[in-house]
RNA sequence: GUCUCCUUCGUCUAGGGGCCUAGGACACCGCCCUUUCACGGCGGCAACACGGGUUCGAAUCCCGUAGGAGACGCCA
């Protein structure tokens, strides 16, 4: 399977959408996987809405995933003489024509069939009937497509697709104004960029009749196609803003890490048996367009967010606190990236996304700010009372200070004034947090130490001394 | 409307005639662990769209029906 060439074709004209990317990764890992070249065309024809930034943000988009190139990507607006120059070779050939009937008088033709019930085709007036040579109108060329017999698509992943030439049109290749249309430029840059398979979305599976047509009027080879399903919202309905994030950009923000997009990218509408957490090296050796399934597939947030909480765990602390940094919002000094990653271990395996772990190392650098209002049930006098009496415990162990040793020593408190340790930890949980959730309170005392501790215990008391209830 | 494609638990899927009283994962619900939350462990709920064939035997093959999607542009 080498000398595969495939490519991605964005559009740069709004943010990329997470369908595209699985359609970029599909067409990156067939690469890799025999060994074959991955490229990128930038269809940007449509000047009104394509921007530079938009372009940008899709390399930062695929370099952020790690999808790697393998050659200067193709500007199309940069061919368009070339486009051009296809398109008067085949009214040489003979295998296209001028039309010179008005985008108005179809327009009518259209309306009346349409309202007759049928279903409207262009009847292809300019073609035999020769040139009707209007000097008041711009001509655009069509292609002279078969009207006879059928042609049939071996797709990789539809399998036999056939259709019959009658549905067919005779497309145009070139507008009045000289423009190519997007039929002829992307077979062209299929062609020219030498590119063995298609891989796109199956929204393309009807177009590819027509390209075929163009294919064969110049004489080509015909690539191979594998048209991959859609991805719909969890409503069935096409992925929109409205589903939360449908741009590939949203999920960076949003606090996912790249490894745990590309996990719930490949697998959704591909599988490898069992098979649920696969690396990108995995993925590579087994990737095949056979095992891409046939149907549509519902995103599911929950299950991005789950393999997105495997992955954080999966991490190193020291690249996952590198990685967290932008997400606070601050520089972090020394110290407090020493605490941050002490207590990394209990704070990632609590963590669905960057943004929770990021708000939840906060713990370990700034006391609370404020109380969480379910905090007053642990902030009676006799919870008051307990932690007056941490604070001793605290001021006792000032030497050195170890998880252990406080646990034990808060234990046996509170065994001696027969109440339960949840009572004392919860309190404490609220003093130090401003929440009662948290990992273990002896490891954020242990790390902030007993000063900031009792500081931050004594700021509750006053607190709530001063506002009870 | 016409053409093309699709249809297994709520979701992603395994399955390619007997291994299926349909497997896994996420979600959900219990229980255990436990200073809260999470992690982890154990268990539970839950699907072959429908109707006909073919066959000794069908989730798997064929034909219909229904539902869904896409394409029908001088958009890409």
């Amino acid at each position: 399977m080498a000398g595969v060439r495939v490519r991605f074709a964005p559009s740069p004209t709004g943010a990329l959408h997470i369908g595209s990317v699985r359609t970029a990764l599909f067409n990156w890992l067939y690469a890799r996987h025999c060994g074959g070249q991955f490229l990128l065309r930038i269809e940007d024809t449509d000047k009104e809405r394509s921007t530079k930034e938009n372009t940008e943000a899709i390399f930062k988009i695929l370099r952020w995933l790690r999808i790697d190139w393998d050659e200067e990507p193709v500007t199309q607006s940069e061919r368009i003489d070339r486009h051009r120059e296809v398109a008067l070779e085949l009214l040489k050939s003979g295998n296209a024509y001028y039309c010179y009937c008005t985008q108005e008088e179809l327009a009518q033709k259209k309306e009346i069939t349409i309202k007759a019930g049928g279903s409207y085709s262009y009847d292809r007036k300019c073609r035999d009937t020769g040139m009707q040579h209007r000097p008041d109108t711009k001509p655009v060329i069509r292609l002279k497509t078969q009207i006879t017999g059928t042609t049939t698509v071996n797709d990789m992943i539809q399998g036999d697709v056939t259709i019959d030439h009658s549905r067919l049109d005779d497309l145009v290749l070139l507008r009045s104004d000289g423009s190519p249309t997007y039929m002829l430029s992307v077979v062209v840059d299929d062609h020219d960029m030498g590119i063995t398979h298609v891989i796109r979305g199956d929204d393309h599976l009807t177009n590819t009749f027509r390209q075929i047509q163009i294919y064969k009027a110049c004489n080509w080879r015909i690539p191979q196609f594998g048209h991959i399903p859609l991805i719909y919202g969890p409503d069935g309905a096409k992925l929109s803003k409205r589903h939360g994030a449908a741009s590939a950009n949203d999920y960076y923000s949003l606090g996912y890490l790249p490894s745990a997009l590309l996990n719930y990218l490949v697998r959704l509408g591909w599988s490898h048996g069992d098979d649920e957490i696969i690396s990108r090296e995995q993925a590579i050796e087994w990737f095949d367009l056979t095992n891409v399934g046939k149907s549509p597939s519902r995103f599911d947030m929950a299950k991005l967010q789950n393999l997105n909480s495997h992955y954080i765990r999966q991490m190193a602390n020291d690249s996952l606190l590198d990685y967290m940094e932008p997400f606070l919002g601050l520089q972090l000094d020394e110290d407090k990236r020493g605490k941050i990653l002490r207590g990394m271990n209990s704070l990632k395996e609590r963590a669905k996304t960057i943004v929770d772990l990021a708000n939840s190392s906060k713990i370990y650098t700034e006391s609370p700010v404020a109380y969480a209002s379910e905090c007053a049930k642990y902030a009676t006098s006799k919870h008051l009372e307990l932690l007056r009496a941490v604070c001793e415990i605290l001021g006792s162990h000032s030497s050195q200070i170890t998880e252990e040793s406080l646990q034990q020593d808060i234990r046996d408190m509170a065994a001696a004034a027969g109440i339960k340790l949840v009572e004392i930890a919860q309190a404490l949980r609220g003093a130090l947090c401003g929440r009662l959730v948290s990992p273990s309170v002896f490891e954020i005392i242990a790390i902030i130490g007993w000063q900031e501790a009792t500081k931050r215990i004594e700021n509750y008391i006053r607190h709530f001394n001063v506002t009870p209830r």
